[in-house]
DNA sequence: CAAGGAAGTGAGTAACCACTTACAATCACG
DNA sequence: CGTGATTGTAAGTGGTTACTCACTTCCTTG
């Protein structure tokens, strides 16, 4: 079968890129080889280095498309509303993003691999100096609103890291934010889930 | 000099966790070696693995002992304290952490490392489990403040990884929860950072 | 003091990984 | 049609890493 055409370097980063969402939202930035993101893109690993340098570089800008993609899911979950609707549209957005967690993995290996690299953690405060902006002009609200959403926003992003919504227990329960939402993306989550431990699985054989 | 003298394997485990804390701390699960932390902790590296076994179990050791110092940190600032008193007084703990953050960097590290490793993410869950049921019971605070504690504490162990308290714009100052805490906390860290940043960039000479 | 056990290490091993070199196929275009 | 740029790869390279084996040193205790 093997169709394999010729494509030109931004078609190929484009292939890179959501090859890197997948494994790095998996392994993170230490833990990902990219020979395992080369062979996702369907490209040699001296091709992926032609197209991305080093492996820091091809992370950030995995990392800022990732932080692009949150923006825009935000931006059109508000389109035409203001203040609190807007705030509560764009959470709505965030919190759906758990029924894919790909996005919200990578953000959160992006904060965990800021404390070991410098130009990583420029990255996350880049990235997070655009949400604030962009959330504070799109709602209007107040320092102390923006400031809970982004609370709200990274404790959504531990619960999916740690697979919280498995948890039926009281506690787990309590910490979920809009609970009738919550019940809609478990169901909406679960074949996602179950096939992801298998392949999991699969691969800690070795261990 | 050297005063070697031979210690048990308790007090070895001691100091192996020590050292693990400061290691995966800046380096995470993927990108710490056994090796590095059996240099810090003055052992060689067989022995790392005669006391722990195999590197998740020591990276599980070492998150579950940050999650009771945790407790205990936060157990004795809301000593004699109940209902907001309390969640104050243990909010302000957790803050207080940023001061020498590598607790909260390893719990971030932890959060990370679950999205690759289902041992790891229930060891993270546990830990949350315990830490959920201590404020609640210490507190008697409803569901909604309970999860409102944990997302502030979420951000500021983001804030911590990705280095937040260096940018001095309205965003990020805006972003900081009770202002007057964070300025004594900036000044307490400086110089610690300065240090922390010569040495990193020793190690980086060579990328 | 003999001996079993616990503390501790030097020297590997097999696998892996970020990155490079040198080269081949293909395309656009004058 | 040829030539220069672009897409793409096979085959390394030097270094690292989790983990093991075989061994020594010391302490305790009967």
């Amino acid at each position: 079968m093997m169709v394999s055409t010729r494509q030109t370097a931004a078609e190929r980063k484009v292939a890179v890129l959501a090859a890197a969402i997948t494994e790095f939202a998996r392994s993170g930035y230490a833990g990902t080889s990219t020979e395992t993101i080369a062979a996702r893109a369907g490209i040699s690993q001296p091709y992926l280095f032609r197209l991305f340098g080093t492996k820091k570089d091809l992370f950030i800008a995995t990392y800022q498309q990732v932080g692009g993609r949150i923006v825009r899911d935000m931006t059109r979950a508000a389109e035409g509303l203001t203040g609190e609707e807007a705030m509560n549209a764009m959470g709505g957005a965030y919190l759906e993003m758990m029924a894919d967690p790909e996005l919200l993995q990578v953000q959160m290996h992006g904060f965990a691999a800021a404390t070991g690299d410098p130009d990583i953690a420029a990255a996350c405060r880049e990235t997070f100096d655009v949400l604030w902006h962009f959330v504070h002009e799109k709602t209007k609200l107040d320092d102390e609103m923006v400031r809970q959403f982004f609370a709200e926003g990274m404790m959504i992003s531990v619960m999916s890291a740690i697979d919280l919504l498995s948890v039926s227990e009281h506690w787990a329960q309590s910490i979920c934010p809009n609970p009738e939402k919550m019940a809609a993306l478990m169901a909406a989550t679960q074949a996602l889930h179950s096939s992801r431990i298998n392949n999991q699985e699969k691969k800690d054989k070795s261990a």
